[in-house]
DNA sequence: GATGAATGAGGCTTCATTCAT
DNA sequence: CATGAATGAAGCCTCATTCAT
């Protein structure tokens, strides 16, 4: 799947070839871009977009400002790319969900992604968390347009096992929204949770426990009585 | 319940007396703090703490930026502010839930309370969430030394209700947790949602099917079987 | 001796009578004016004209920032009266050098009074040392048109004991310039000497230490041999 | 000798090397620091420190305030910088004078050295004056440090030469205090001392005057009999 | 007399971005 | 490719001063 936040994203600071087209990145520019949106990440996950600057970034990536600003032409573009890479992850997970699996087996392993990759890729989980929270000025369009579909046709599959009496009746749409909610908390809303439970951070015990708190919640709440 | 968020907080730009205690608002100081604090709500939600300017909260709360510096003396005192307000709001819910209740009830009207909090004062919600989701640098001691106190308590609900056999053996914290991201989802990521139910922002039907599909999840996933 | 730096300055921002002229200020104006000054005194010596506050100004004297508006127009207004002051305590000691005194006994008492005004009007020493400094902006006219004459009287007197042959022939201005500046050196610079000197602050014994050495050095340096 | 104010001054905003230790600065960077004090130096003078703005001192210097602003991180660090090199001037005078030369010689000499820095330096001097004024603030503790020793070596050889009947016993301090004071106060009242003297500004005879009517007096006045 | 409320100008500093080398 | 130099817009905050009570 190929999803594009928006055209001018498509295209950094790169040079062009005579003609105006653009011209097939080099090794070292996919390099440096790389690292610039890893350092971006981090950045524009614990700052937000404003409160994140490009000397940040550039310190991170190991780089002059003025060396960042040769691969990308301002902050917006970073954060475009950044968040682009973000939507794919964020993705992912739904994708694999198969509408010929056991409900059951498909649901929990559905939420086992989520939580990996809310313990994976907390980083990137808080950057599109940020950016939904501001009203997702950047991902509204692409989300209504294409993510809406993806999500419509694992929603049809909820809606089939239901039907089928698999599971309970139940609203596909909400059961989407609580699972990516109390998934993903364990990485947007980590530092409170973590105060919470009274520990400097979450450990690999206190994912696996969320997993199966949630798998029994679930999966109780859903399978037939 | 008083919870402070810290010292400095509870003593705005205003004058004092002459042995140095605050003397008690005027009228119109608690008037024009009030506006300040609703407006600071509403910027802060949108634009994060960096982002929000004191020229914008001062033009939505219609006064002059130098006269805002006159209620509170910075921006950050002016942001501390509006997070204790969330603070508060935050925390309120959690204190009706009576142990010695019927636990679907109090679940359910726990849920409900939730529900109504995200859709009645969303952008609080907003502001708080993007405060933890930056490490909660305001917060965290806050929440450490009180609000885990508070939770402690309603865990110890839950667990006794679990050792009664009235509900399944479920950990506690994760399934605050839970409930927390599943229900302030529609007011933190509300633009996801309506995104993807293809509509321009949520109704009361919205969160009355929200209400309803999480609490039939929940106790269905929590009532013995 | 009235000594008037400005026009301005004759008239603060008291209240007139109805045809326009000056009243004659209350007891409680005087009163007030006279804690403005002194508080005035204190602040502008230590942060300079444009670093010193109203409102710092208004606290030392124990009223508010409004309230000491009324009594002067403006900041500049308070400055020149402080200024004022200082000027005629500094003008002061000049006065009392006679020309039918002994020489010796003279010199030493001026010298003598000017450390002891450096002692005990250390602040009004740098108020005034510091309008100097920033070149006299409000006192050069002043200075010009009548402080210039006294001197002039008093250097006729030291030329005039030079012409008896009671002291070695010297220029009488260069030589008050001497005494002036050692002698408020230990008002003005005093943070200075007390640093070379290894103490906190300078005492009692480093006014008359100060005190012997000059009248020694210069007596010594004027009296026939 | 090296005088140091602070730490924090020894380096301006200026890029570093990845280890952090600063570069060596290019030649533009020394041109422009230069600049940068020269302008600060007489703006520092003339205003003081708060007075002073980063704008006049740029447009002096002949740049933008940002671009002055990319040498120096803020304006304390010019005024430190401006502080350091007065610092440097004043004590170099006080460094030649020589325990093994001819008393009248090398007290004539310094004064002489004093007033030419007085005269060729009036703008530092008063920098520097104003400083002491305000109670040194920067510099109490390098004078504590640093100067007084110097100060305590120049007052062994004065002790030296009374102890050796070449002078008359004074207290060594004192002495170099009312040296300071006579020397500096046509650098820093100047203009007082012209207005006295009825002049637009001083000139080279009144200087000379000064030294000369300066020198008669202490060296008479140290002198034995 | 005295104080609370409000304002506008000005100054410091940050930061994205552009220019030159 | 990479960096140093330069800039302008914008934001925070201070402070003298005025207005209204």
């Amino acid at each position: 799947m190929s999803l594009s936040i928006q055209q001018k994203f498509e295209a950094p600071a790169m040079p062009r070839s005579d003609d105006g087209r653009r011209r097939k990145p080099t090794r070292i520019q996919s390099l440096r871009q790389g690292e610039i949106i890893k350092a971006g990440l981090e950045v524009f996950a614990r700052y937000g977009f404003k409160g994140a600057t490009i000397d940040q970034i550039a310190e991170k990536a190991g780089m002059s400002k003025t060396n960042l600003l040769y691969y990308y032409r301002c902050k917006e573009d970073i954060y475009l790319s950044v968040l682009q890479r973000t939507l794919e992850m964020w993705i992912a997970p739904l994708e694999e969900m198969r509408a010929d699996g056991d409900p059951a087996l498909e649901i929990r392993a559905y939420i086992a992604r989520k939580i990996r990759f809310s313990r994976e890729h907390a980083v990137a989980s808080r950057v599109f968390a940020m950016e939904i929270l501001q009203g997702a000025p950047n991902l509204e369009r692409v989300i209504r347009d294409d993510i809406r579909a993806h999500v419509e046709e694992r929603a049809a599959v909820i809606r089939a096992w239901a039907d089928a009496g698999k599971i309970r009746k139940i609203d596909p749409y909400h059961l989407f929204f609580t699972i990516w909610a109390a998934t993903q908390t364990y990485a947007d809303f980590s530092s409170q949770i973590a105060a919470i439970l009274d520990k400097p951070a979450l450990d690999g015990g206190d994912f696996d426990a969320a997993e199966e708190t949630l798998c029994d919640l679930i999966l109780n709440g859903l399978l037939p009585g």
